[in-house]
DNA sequence: CATTTGATTTACGTTAACGTTAACGTAAGT
DNA sequence: ACTTACGTTAACGTTAACGTAAATCAAATG
């Protein structure tokens, strides 16, 4: 009955093996201030919400992105007011990152047609 | 009569400058055996095969690839033949570099959805 | 109780991809 | 002849993102 469907605390390794990264990667993106797990003594848990920010990084990292890109873009995600200066800036920011996201999306396409073309001369090669 | 509609040779500073690299990533490169361009005397000469080659290393830069994979896959645009095993190889590679390709396709969408919403709150935070 | 297991801190090491500096040659324009 | 611009080699420096080793500690287990 109070089997809850997600845990709300994650130690160290079983996160590491969840998203298949060291300990140490952890420890580095806690020092980086990317992940603020609670404290218990020494030991490390990690929350529910550390764990959602570590999957935004994660992702961040397969698109290319640096450690500090990704906090940038993470703290976008909680901008819970800010002057209209701000604002104006993140929107800005939001644009730039928008316009670098599609031509990756481009070069991606670009490139799979490239290696379509390759498979098809290495197939005919094959007979 | 004579006007050429693309230039044969390029010195090292035009190429720099069309695609907005150093000239010493040029150099780079070159010694990373990515270029080849040719020598006059100690000045290089790089070839429009040169220029298509860093058209590629930089779309896999965008794209986040090291120089050593970017080199790899630009190698195989050339396999003029090879063995059936060989062939076989590069058919495994090719399908690695596509599912790559595509997970980080989708980490593109979801990303390009997240910031249209966080760009929704921050127009509206704005009035 | 001795040991294994998993956690911790500290700190030096590593790799990729250039940046930067030094010291110099060459060719064109004034 | 002088400056300016562009080229060269050689080699040390830098940054990001961890890897790795050493020493320690705490809980659990045989």
């Amino acid at each position: 009955m109070n089997a809850s469907q997600q845990p709300r605390q994650f130690s160290i390794s079983a996160l590491a093996e969840e998203f298949d990264v060291t300990t140490r990667t952890l420890r580095f993106y806690e020092e980086k201030g990317l992940l603020t797990p609670e404290r218990r003594g020494r030991v490390r848990y990690f929350s529910a919400a550390d764990r959602v920010r570590l999957r935004l990084i994660l992702r961040g990292r397969r698109l290319g992105l640096t450690l500090e890109q990704s906090a940038e873009i993470i703290d976008l995600y909680r901008e819970p007011e800010g002057s209209k200066r701000q604002l104006q800036r993140l929107l800005d920011t939001l644009a730039d990152r928008r316009e670098q996201l599609q031509r990756q999306s481009e070069d991606i396409a670009q490139t799979l047609k490239d290696l379509a073309d390759v498979e098809d001369k290495c197939r005919a090669a094959m007979e």
